[in-house]
DNA sequence: TTTTAAGCGAGACGGTACGTCCCGTCTTTAG
DNA sequence: CTAAAGACGGGACGTACCGTCTCGCTTAAAA
């Protein structure tokens, strides 16, 4: 078995560091996450930790852009609608109910009061994001589903901020009718 | 001058670790906020700190309900469209630029984490900003300005959610254009 | 029932203050004696505590001095060899066994490394017990069974020292027949 | 230079601490001996400190059983009255006047309230010492100085036993003519 | 085939902050 | 004026993790 050596560095010891991350912070929460908690699990070496990311949330980013992106790519059957419908439904599951909706939200929090991680989210995964929100938008303006001067990031931000809004910030529920609503109000009456 | 005895703490040092925590907040960042810090800053002892407060969230709450209230108050002049664009823009600059917002930003970062903070939260801020941002869309509805059956809950979280979002979690820019889109598409268009 | 005014200061606290600590000190040691723990168990405020005693060995001083000296007061019966083992036994049991030797044990412990307290010890203790060490070398001295040119205190120092070494210092058991070799040792063979 | 790592602790940092917490003893006196007064003179972690030891009696301990033994060896010329009185004289000292004594004393004192510690002293300092002081006795019987039949423990505590009773206890002064009148009565008069 | 150097688990290190305990001082109200 | 009550500024406690370091083992490419 692979174990490190001069030509390269453990994959088994970097997968069992993220699952380890992974684990601990949906079980105990972001606050009691700790590196040396993270290499017992592991069974790693805490130096094996230092050496390839610089802090323990570099360990989550690398889990969460891994995984992530595939959770919340928005369908596309040709129906803006129902696209949209489906899409926001996935986002709120994804925010509110999975694990990697969880390592997402740490991430956020932690990025309030730290600007390299802020940064580092805005390059690595709102950059990406944003262009897969958009494509939905964009295919219905081909289509000549939507006017095409809107402006898609305008509209971008009205569909999905009230849902990133409710899920962090005031943590009000998120239920089919409000995406229905949403998309209602947003997209059919223009 | 009063320091507290068996008939009531100390008010003058309970302000002071207000204003400590408040200043090394600013400061430092929320990562290197410590109750010592505060401790030392505000010129009390820790065990005072701990007497009166849980953990460091909790004085950074106290501090917050206080006076950040009345920064983000709707106006009120008559004019539903001016109000809001007066209203996000205060909102916008309270989210990215004041130090009430720094505290506001830490105390929902660790309310991702923080279930008896986000609870709290919740009761004691969001449930009555809600009414204050409700209030501005009530009257305009009194005045005939707005729909009678409209769903003003929604459209507040179609108003504010966009800028949250923006503000909290991509970090984009608020610029005056958007929030006049924004409530042009949310308001003119019903 | 008098409770401190104007008139003069409670007897009762006083009394709780030093039973308390009596109490506390048989029951935990003298590690976990504190000044809080005892106006606890006494019903007192601390102030009340510190208004009367400097310190919590004051406490035990005062507790010690009143009711110790008579324990260890030797007989007189006309026999010197009888009253010397019966004497140095009960010393032995108020040294390893009493409650007030555990304060006595305290007390000396604290002398090691407060200099005011040993001479508080040597001025309000020693010499009144050295008067009643010697009294009965002296009374043997007149009736004939000391020479006269006796160096009496060094023979109190030969006679209680061993007995305080093995109990203060080594720990070791002082047996009945340690004692009766002692003193014939040391009075018959003169 | 030897840091510590899994092979072993730093014998720098054991070092370290020992002689700080000496220095402070006899600087301080053990009232004011606190963990992190050694922890910043040595400059060593605290938690190295209690890593090793677990407390700071222990860290006395140490200090003075490596090199508290030689400093009251007796001495063994053959003639046992000399001897006698040269080593009572340097016991003497060390009692009352050297570091290593102070440390003495400040084990014994703590060990009237630590059975743990007590139990430790008569084990790892008791026992060889008792055998040394014997050594000089034990000698004198082979030379035929002393009867075969004498009960050397108990002529050990008459010879040692005042001067740690008049050092430790009461505090008087321990004179060359106390040492000579000592040693003369309980040796020569037999 | 042997050497060699990087990655590894292990864990001791100097350090910071934690939350608790107790110190001795103080202020208030009651008797 | 003493007492009970208890908040206060302070200092040390013993613990948890931080990020750095050294060690001896493993291993595969280079010599």
């Amino acid at each position: 078995m692979h174990r490190g050596n001069r030509h390269g560095r453990s994959e088994q010891a970097r997968l069992a560091v993220l699952h380890a991350a992974d684990d601990l912070l949906v079980e105990n929460g972001f606050a009691r996450l700790t590196v040396e908690g993270i290499a017992q699990r592991a069974g790693v070496a805490k130096q094996t930790i230092y050496r390839w990311w610089p802090s323990k949330t570099d360990i989550l980013f690398e889990a969460f852009v891994t995984d992530a992106a595939e959770e919340i790519t928005p369908p596309d059957t040709g129906d803006l609608t129902r696209d949209l419908i489906t899409y926001l439904g996935a986002l709120a599951r994804f925010l509110t109910a999975s694990d990697a909706g969880a390592v997402f939200r740490a991430l956020t929090a932690e990025s309030q009061h730290d600007p390299a991680l802020a940064a580092r989210l805005r390059q690595e995964h709102w950059t990406g994001q944003r262009v897969r929100d958009r494509q939905l938008l964009q295919r219905a303006v081909e289509r000549g589903d939507l006017p095409a001067m809107a402006d898609l990031d305008t509209i971008v931000d009205r569909l999905v901020g009230p849902l990133y809004y409710r899920a962090l910030v005031t943590g009000q529920e998120i239920t089919t009718e409000f995406v229905t609503e949403l998309v209602r109000a947003t997209i059919d009456a223009k």
